[in-house]
DNA sequence: AGCATATTGTACTGAACGGTATGAAATGAT
DNA sequence: ATCATTTCATACCGTTCAGTACAATATGCT
């Protein structure tokens, strides 16, 4: 049957991607995204449904395509230490290099739009207790190698770790001196020499 | 001369602050604002100016009265470290009471508007860093009277201490089962425990 | 070739947006 | 009491919003 759609709808949702995430939600209009997209209006209802679930469609490929990113950088060294050191540190550079400020779209997204939609409550909050099990498996690598003490609780430092991450990103936003997020990243780094947070409360 | 103003003007700019602390700049329509304000739109114009404008006095008047309540909680206690604690597990405490999870004003504008606006981003600095400069003279009371090690660089402390406020502020937006920032909280008050933190590059 | 089907571009919908013109109402000064 | 002045309520401005109707266009199947 018939004519074949002739825009590439992988592209179509990166565009989206980029600009909800550099905007937001309440501050992208139809018209951003259909200039952006280079496709028209009923071509994004007919492929994405209407404003909110294309917003879904673009935040779902964000967090798949940055877990995979988080993946790659903490196996991409033999020291656990070290991944994260570059992590953080990695971080902190892109984000002064000038450039548009976006932050994480993810986080931008429990901000603005969690507190007020369910759907992306659950959906902000999946990407980092994910984030945290793969913070956790790389420090429990850590551990058995025994590059870290075995005191530390793997589970509790990642959880530590994703909450000082989204500090991090966050204060970042409103451009504070580098040596206010250096010494911060230096500071979180310092939890994998400590002995052990305890445990508290956990299923 | 003349006809007096029937509204609180203070009164007023309150009910706007709620409102744009609860849903945001974009989010907040000026119909929103005048039936929570209970004035008439001229009315807001001739007092406050245009929208942006509104909003940078709400933010102001949350900026100032945050900062005078942080203040007065970490002044409450004798003990330093007592004090974050009651600080931190307070704010935790507050955000699982249900409600409606406003968050953190100041921390809600870095994200919306900050990156988009350099008045904001200036704006939302400026508290982070006079918060960061509170919580360094609090810990630094806590070094004189003995309780804290003087090992500990007072400054870098407190820098590590807002990152981690924020942080905790922005992850409670997606509701995380309660243990997660519990769990964060004992480890970042943890860090008052251990010995230094080393000073990198600062002014 | 011709029909059925899906996608395209154009143009439009009603509603909501931020902001304002205008005149009536109300006050203090004279 | 009158008048200048300011605030008030109503009603409106042009623009933009998210979403859609519709006709033209382009394809695959028969």
């Amino acid at each position: 049957m018939v004519r074949l759609r002739e825009f590439d709808e992988e592209k179509a949702l990166d565009a989206a991607m980029q600009l909800f995430w550099e905007k937001g939600y309440e501050a992208t209009s139809l018209s951003n995204l259909t200039s952006k997209m280079g496709i028209q209006r009923p071509s994004i209802y007919s492929a994405f449904g209407d404003k909110k679930q294309l917003f879904e469609a673009a935040l779902r490929k964000y967090t798949a395509s940055h877990a995979s990113y988080v993946r790659a950088k903490l196996q991409n060294h033999s020291s656990v230490r070290e991944a994260f050191r570059s992590y953080f540190e990695g971080l902190v550079e892109e984000e002064y290099e000038g450039g548009p400020n976006r932050g994480c779209f993810c986080i931008n997204t429990m901000v603005e739009v969690a507190p007020h939609d369910e759907k992306f409550e659950i959906l902000t909050r999946e990407h980092q207790m994910y984030l945290s099990v793969v913070f956790q498996e790389t420090i429990e690598r850590g551990i058995q190698s025994g590059e870290l003490k075995n005191s530390i609780s793997a589970k509790v430092l990642a959880q530590t770790l994703v909450v000082s991450l989204i500090g991090l990103t966050v204060v970042m936003k409103s451009r504070p001196e580098r040596s206010f997020v250096d010494n911060s990243v230096s500071v979180i780094l310092s939890l994998f020499n400590t002995s052990k947070p305890r445990e508290q409360n956990d299923e």
